[in-house]
DNA sequence: TATTTAGGTGAACATTTGTTCAGTAGGTGA
DNA sequence: TCACCTACTGAACAAATGTTCACCTAAATA
């Protein structure tokens, strides 16, 4: 069932809530995002999302509000496809969003990218791995990163070679190491904390 | 600052509260799960968890408490060195615990399982890796699952030959598959679900 | 022995919280 | 035109919530 404008709005405050606070939030927190001067209007807007199935709710306690959806949504964004120019995590970029209470303290800090193609294989990190990245400018030598480099956003080793240049290098044999010059746009867009990686659902039909 | 028998039952409380509800708890859940009548008992002991830097707690809002302890505390435990014999998530095997809130729902489910060596790295599964297993005792071919095979708890690829006998394949090609016989103790444990890795500080000394 | 400390009870309180009832106003479709 | 929906306001209320004050008790400590 589809959402009217004011229901997405409410969800959005529900779900902003919980990332800020790690709380869900009262009816009265609801309606004082909303501008609703009445509890009774945010009472009723969760009326109906719950029916809506968007929420559960538990009447019996206070802040008793669930979200359904796959809570991904409250935590650390996933970037999905990067827009050169764009800020990275602009919400044109957002694939989705990730909780990992690991993060817990700085999460404004992190994102995830989804990685594409197998440059990376040969440090274990595969195509369609989530990697949740920090937020940085600098890097040191051999840390794998997140750089944008010609308008390009790639996940690599950063390296410095034996006459202090710098180079990219893809962790797969069958790709060769990008060397910046003063002539590429180049930056560092964080440092790789962690890789996460779904299995789904079988292919096979018998179980054993 | 180390806690007192009750304020470390109190810690607790909280801790199942949160894993239970998904929120913290009021002050009046903590009293009654501890068995006390008065509130304020259940409010002096937050107030020294506070002070001893156990939890924080926002005044201004009611269940503000937030476990100051890494949230990984909360979710699905993390397995370290199975003792054969022992349920997989008995205390003693319990290295740590992982929230993921992807698994909401049947957290109860999962476990994550500390990968150790390297005979899996042709999927992409490195040493130290945290796999996250979800418990079934049956399993389809090809799928990567947690097995106990005479007392030995191994993460694997299932697979059966065309002759319909049934191995553990090691995906590194230095490692042999494993057959199994009638033999054999053997019990499916788990299907993988998701790797985790975390990379951890630098090693190096210039920042770029 | 006197005093501190952990661990309570019990009452009181101002607010907050969830909820219900009774309305209002604009827009849409029959 | 009428009924209906979305989207509110406003008032009321019982219960829950956080907090404070006064006081109790057993065990450890000075």
């Amino acid at each position: 069932m589809s959402l009217t404008k004011r229901e997405k709005e409410c969800l959005d405050v529900i779900r902003r809530y919980i990332y800020e606070n790690r709380l869900p939030p009262t009816i009265q927190n609801i309606c004082d995002e909303l501008g609703l001067k009445s509890k009774n209007a945010g009472f009723k807007i969760l009326t109906q999302l719950e029916n809506k199935g968007y929420i559960k709710r538990n009447r019996f306690i206070s802040r008793g509000i669930e979200l359904v959806e796959r809570v991904e949504k409250i935590g650390i964004p996933i970037v999905g496809k990067i827009t050169a120019g764009v800020p990275i995590t602009a919400e044109e970029n957002i694939e989705g969003y990730l909780s990992l209470d690991q993060f817990i303290g700085d999460k404004d800090n992190y994102f995830a990218l989804r990685v594409i193609g197998d440059s990376m294989v040969d440090k274990g990190i595969l195509d369609g791995d989530l990697a949740v990245i920090r937020k940085q400018n600098e890097i040191f030598p051999n840390q794998i990163g997140a750089f944008m480099i010609n308008g390009e956003f790639t996940l690599k080793t950063f390296k410095v070679d034996k006459d202090g240049r710098f180079y990219l290098k893809p962790e797969n044999a069958s790709y060769r190491p990008i060397y910046i010059s003063d002539l590429d746009q180049f930056e560092v867009k964080g440092v790789l904390k962690a890789i996460i990686r779904s299995y789904g659902e079988h292919n096979e039909t018998r179980k054993y």
